[in-house]
RNA sequence: GGAUGGAUUCCCGAGUGGCCAAAGGGGACAGACUGUAAAUCUGCUGCAAAUUGCUUCGGUGGUUCGAAUCCACCUCCAUCCA
């Protein structure tokens, strides 16, 4: 018997086709779906981050999408509250919670309700560790992290300051080693009894994929969506702004690079992006291969082999 | 037909007698990731029985202890003169 409350989870990298197989699933199930996207939070970002049309929904309620504005922040551990809230509300109404999304990240702080500690703290600190590396260097930095949490400084390279940034801050605020807490954290079993699937395609596929999908955005109207955000005082190092097709056009639009090699820029980085994901989920415990190919590509096939993992761990029996 | 410049490892591109399997960049591939994650960062990229051996720098032949680097001829490309 099996306690814990029922998750769906339908990940896999940018571009697969996880929108259109999560509504066929939520449909089935009864369902009703978590956006696990870092970008589709915000409001006014629609072509760039393929955000699902209400016309396409047919129906199922959608959460977590156009909940910010753009020039609002956004992280993980807001994430982890909204969704954990949405879960709760979805299983009240006797409906499967489902969680349809890219951001590996967000989908593991969930499915293990990785514990982030709250931090009361303006950012001075954070502020005061970025100055700090500007003028004197990232070595610095790294000096200071192996001075307070060695384990850290050694699994962190010294070039990537954001996350030696993070470990000192870490300390500084809760006065633990974040290498100890993250050992912790790792250690967690899932806080569901979920499905995690993770759709995926033969590499030359994706890519095919994502260059025709980011001309489509082109053609959709992705230069006039920056435009306007550019207009509302959107600015590249803004959270939201980060988003691939964002900061390129946004670069674009300011004259400093050709709309060719933005576009360029575009279709390579999501590349990237997508082989980041399935480093990502290959590295993930818990999770459930759905290659497209071993089901010629039929999404009827995929959907069939998922209802009958669901049906198997018996998830939603107890709703 | 003549003159000149060029042909380098997947691509661009450096190297002009030994320290060269060949700088650098790109791409590809692999990995990390626990409060910016569509972010940030790392590794790797001729072959192999791999602290060594073998085959590479348009082709063939030559000079030399030793050539991607020098010489001869050939092929192709670019520009210019006819």
């Amino acid at each position: 018997m099996n306690q814990k409350p029922p998750l769906l989870i339908l990940t896999g990298p940018t571009g697969v086709g996880k929108t259109a197989l999560s509504i066929a699933l939520a449909k089935r199930v009864g369902g009703e779906i978590i956006s696990a996207d870092s970008m589709q939070v915000y409001r006014h970002m629609d072509v760039g981050s393929a955000k699902i049309r209400a016309e396409e929904t047919d129906g199922v309620p959608h959460h977590m999408i156009d909940i910010l504005e753009p020039t609002e922040s956004f992280n993980i551990t807001m994430f982890q509250e909204y969704a954990k809230r949405y879960i709760h509300e979805i299983m009240q109404r006797g409906r499967l919670p489902i969680l349809v999304g890219g951001t590996g990240f967000y989908i593991q702080s969930v499915l293990y309700d990785i514990d982030f500690t709250k931090e009361e703290d303006g950012g001075e600190y954070r502020r005061e560790l970025e100055t700090l590396c500007a003028q004197k260097g990232e070595a610095c930095l790294h000096e200071m992290l192996r001075e307070v949490d060695p384990a850290s400084a050694d699994a962190i390279h010294m070039h990537n300051s954001k996350r030696v940034i993070r470990a000192l801050e870490y300390h500084h605020l809760t006065g633990q080693k974040i290498s100890e807490h993250n050992s912790e954290q790792r250690k967690r079993d899932m806080s569901y009894n979920a499905c995690y699937f993770v759709l995926c395609d033969d590499r030359e596929a994706l890519y095919r994929q994502i260059d025709r999908r980011v001309d489509l955005m082109l053609e959709n109207g992705l230069i006039e969506e920056v435009a306007a955000l550019r207009q509302m005082g959107c600015r590249r190092d803004m959270v939201s702004m980060q988003g691939l097709g964002y900061k390129e056009i946004l670069d674009y639009l300011k004259g400093e690079i050709s709309l060719e090699r933005a576009v360029y820029l575009i279709k390579r980085d999501t590349r990237h992006f997508a082989k980041r994901q399935l480093t990502w989920f290959r590295r993930e415990r818990d999770v459930i291969w759905v290659d497209k190919k071993e089901f010629d590509y039929d999404n009827d096939k995929i959907l069939a082999y998922m209802l009958d993992i669901i049906g198997e761990k018996g998830i939603g029996n107890n709703l």
